[in-house]
Parts: C-alpha cells; sequence; structure tokens
DNA sequence: AAGTGGTCTAGACCACTTC
DNA sequence: AAGTGGTCTAGACCACTTT
C-alpha cells in the first residue's frame, strides 16, 4: 500500500489501471478534478500533475468546460529508430567529390532547375558489419566557400552532425522516405551484390528551421541488414 | 508584443528562441528557475512549466540540484505513422478461414512447437486505391471458442481495433518490423504484379499488456503504394 | 550552508459548457 | 448560475549537489 512513490504518480498510477482495466472505457468521462481532489485528499494541482500524465500517454483527453474523457487509442504511430551506426557496425568512406547533382538530388536541395551550375559535395561510405557491407550511403550537401574542410567533416557519424558548426543542431530537422527500389550499379558494386538487387532504401532531407534544404542523403540496406524494428508508442513514461 | 500567449508559453518560446539561435549551446546551462523567476517576473510554478515544455521537446534536461542543461540533439527517431487506410483508401475482404498456421505465424503467436494442432483464424484483405490494387493484408489471431463472429470484426479497420471487446484497448501495443521481400505467389495474384516482385512488408504483432500475443499479420505493400513517410521528431509542439 | 531542482498546498481568477 | 478545465501565485518542505 502507498508505495514509495509520489502522490501524483500514485493517482495516476491508479487512474490509469482503472482505464486499463476497462473499469473505465472509451468516451467515458472521469471524476471532475474537484471531486478527484476530495476523493484524494490531495490539491487540484496535484490531480492535475496525474491527469496530465495521463493526457501525456494519450489515455485520456481534457475538454475545457467539460471534463477529462478515455481516449479510443490508435497504434498507427511506430517510432523507428534509424540511426546511422549500431552497435557493432563501423563507417568506411569511399570517395569524397564535389560534382553536378543529379536530377533528384537537385530538387531535394533546391537547387537551380538545371544547367547544372551549382555542384555539391558528395559524401560515398558504407557501414561494415564484421565481414559483412550491409548498407551503402550517399550524402549531399551544397558546396559553400565557407564550408569546413571535408576532412573534418566525414569524422562525424550521423550526417546531421556534419552542419552542426553552421547551424546550431537544435534548429534542424529532417525528413524521411522509406521505399523499396533496384540498386543502381554503383551502390550494387560496394555491397557486392547484383546489379538490380532490391532494397530499402531510406532518404532523408535535412532541413534548417528556417526551412532551408540542407542535406540529403541516400542509405541502400542490403538484404544482409536485416529489417528495420519499431513500436507503437503509447506508455511513454512508467509502468501501471 | 506580447502576443496573447500565456505567460509560461511566452517565457518558454523566448528560452527556445535563446537556445534554437545558439544563445545557448549544448551543455550549457541555463539561469536557475529562481533566476527566472525574478527576471521574468513570474512564480516559480509558472517557470517550472515553461521550462518542462522544452524538457518535453527534449531541447533540455533538468538535473535534480544541478540545474538545466541544453540538450545535444539526436535526430535518429522518426515517427511513421502507418495506419491501415488513408484517406482515399479502401478496405476490400477477400477471404476469412480457419486454417493451420504457417511456420512464421505459429512462432510469432507462440503457437505449440509443431504437429500444427492449434488453428488459427486468418483474414485476407486488399486496399484499393481508385482502381489500383496499393497492398495487401494478411492477419491472424488465435482462434477461440469466445470469439465474435467473424463478421463482426471484419468491419473493424485497424487490425488491433477487433480485439477491443476482449482486450481493452488501452491495454495493447504492437511491435513493427518493416524489410524487403520477394512477393509469394498468393500476394502477387492479389496485387496483380509478378511473383517474386519485392515488395515492402510490414510485419504486425499485437501484444497484451502482459505480453500476451494475440495477433500478427504481415502486409504487403504493392511498388504503387508509393514511399513511407516519417519525420524527425524534434518539436512536438509549437512554433517559434 | 547555500543553491539547485522536485513535490505539494490553498486559493484566486479566467474561459468554456451546460442548464 | 453552476460546474468544468486552464492559468497563475506565494510559500512550504524535501532531496540532491557543490563549496
Amino acid at each position: 500500500m502507498s508505495d514509495s512513490l509520489h502522490l501524483y504518480e500514485r493517482i495516476a498510477a491508479q487512474l490509469r489501471g482503472a482505464i486499463v482495466s476497462g473499469e473505465y472505457r472509451a468516451e467515458d468521462m472521469l471524476p471532475s478534478e474537484n471531486e478527484l481532489a476530495r476523493s484524494y485528499g490531495a490539491s487540484r494541482v496535484t490531480i492535475r500533475r496525474a491527469l496530465g500524465e495521463l493526457e501525456n500517454e494519450g489515455l485520456v483527453r481534457a475538454l475545457h468546460g467539460k471534463g477529462y474523457f478515455v481516449e479510443q487509442p490508435h497504434h498507427t504511430n511506430f517510432t523507428l529508430d534509424l540511426r546511422e551506426l549500431r552497435p557493432g557496425e563501423v563507417t568506411r568512406y569511399r570517395r569524397i567529390t564535389l560534382d553536378f547533382p543529379d536530377e533528384e538530388t537537385r530538387r531535394a536541395l533546391a537547387l537551380g532547375p538545371e544547367s547544372g551550375r551549382e555542384r555539391v559535395v558528395s559524401v560515398w561510405s558504407v557501414v561494415e558489419r564484421g565481414e559483412d557491407v550491409v548498407a551503402c550511403d550517399e550524402k549531399y550537401t551544397k558546396y559553400e566557400r565557407a564550408q569546413p574542410t571535408i576532412e573534418r567533416e566525414i569524422n562525424y557519424v550521423e550526417f546531421v552532425d556534419m552542419f552542426a558548426e553552421r547551424f546550431p543542431p537544435v534548429s534542424i530537422w529532417v525528413e524521411l522516405s522509406l521505399s523499396v527500389e533496384a540498386a543502381p550499379e554503383r551502390v550494387a558494386g560496394e555491397l557486392g551484390c547484383a546489379a538490380g538487387t532490391p532494397m530499402l532504401v531510406a532518404r532523408k532531407l535535412i532541413r534548417s528551421r528556417s526551412d532551408e534544404r540542407i542535406g540529403y542523403s541516400r542509405r541502400w540496406y542490403s538484404p544482409l541488414y536485416g529489417a528495420l524494428e519499431a513500436r507503437s508508442g503509447y506508455y511513454v513514461t512508467g509502468r501501471l
């Protein structure tokens, strides 16, 4: 009884239990903050804190002037951890060049429509796990005079970190696109499989907070890489 | 000036701006709660609320007894919205059978090791968008006598909703696995492409809160479906 | 001992919803 | 008018960290 948890945690746990066990069902209204404060002998602030937890977890929704209602949950959101290097993997750089971007990269970085006047820095690398080459990266950024030396950049692991000196890292975000595609020859060569092998491709567009497109990358996952795993995020915090 | 925002939102926005603009850098310590309360002329509770927002956004981390520190952000987490039906798509049920599961499904549902004594309910459906068949689903659940009629179940859209009557929906979560595979004949037939066509496959294992394995599904995405899109979740809430 | 964040209270006032 | 959630305050006490 009354673990060593804090009051708001105990209250949250009790209400969570009542919801999870089915005592309250979807669309049901919980007792009001004042009622809960009375029945738990706690202040309204503490009750609100407990209810806030449940709201963050998506279990409950507060409607101003009406009350708290149990949410019908959706399990359609998944959190993918797509770090570039997992434990046991190493990056090996292949080549770094300054050249004219292909059509796809030009559009992603919103470069001049054609005529290929602008060049981009392109970094090619592969990911090795033991003996295997499990993925292959193409990374592109606009070429700028003020850019730090490429030699320094390749020491960064995550692509976004390459921009840390020019953009505050907190002001960056990434758009991701996953698809299946046949490996072109240059990729198949690196990964040691036949051209045309279907692969999972992850494209990342790195944008600054002011919506500037500052980087673009394609990662080709070899069949050896394995599946991408994720979980539907429902209980972000504690357990019942 | 001083928009019609609430005090805690204005304070959060100012601090967020100071971080995003680079005024505070990673690992820097913010002024203490008391200092902020003084300088903003607000109560400590309000300051805490503002800082709490930043903490939820991952911009800042509070260390007990030390202070608030600016976080070095990671852009490796992506949120995938993998709802079974997107706008403009419809589900068409193909067949519902009671049969012996294949090896993969048997292991996923932790059924008896072999000898195939236990049967599963399997629901086959395809997703259509206009003229195109863009995906194909195989869904499996253990067969139980107490199960509601299958005819009722097929009216549910999301797979997890099929279990709503037997398990409180809030006590369910889903494990997801994404990979590339050659379409077997039964799938290729439904999707109108050649057997062996490489496809994106999403496997879902539905678990109850008590870790029971209650459902398993495979979804095959036709090349017509398009890419899966996601965003690195950094700013969950408002704008600067 | 002094400073920091973490929990909690009692009460005020406001905005929204229902009757 | 009465009930609901939303914001905010001033102050208390505790736990942790640094000096």
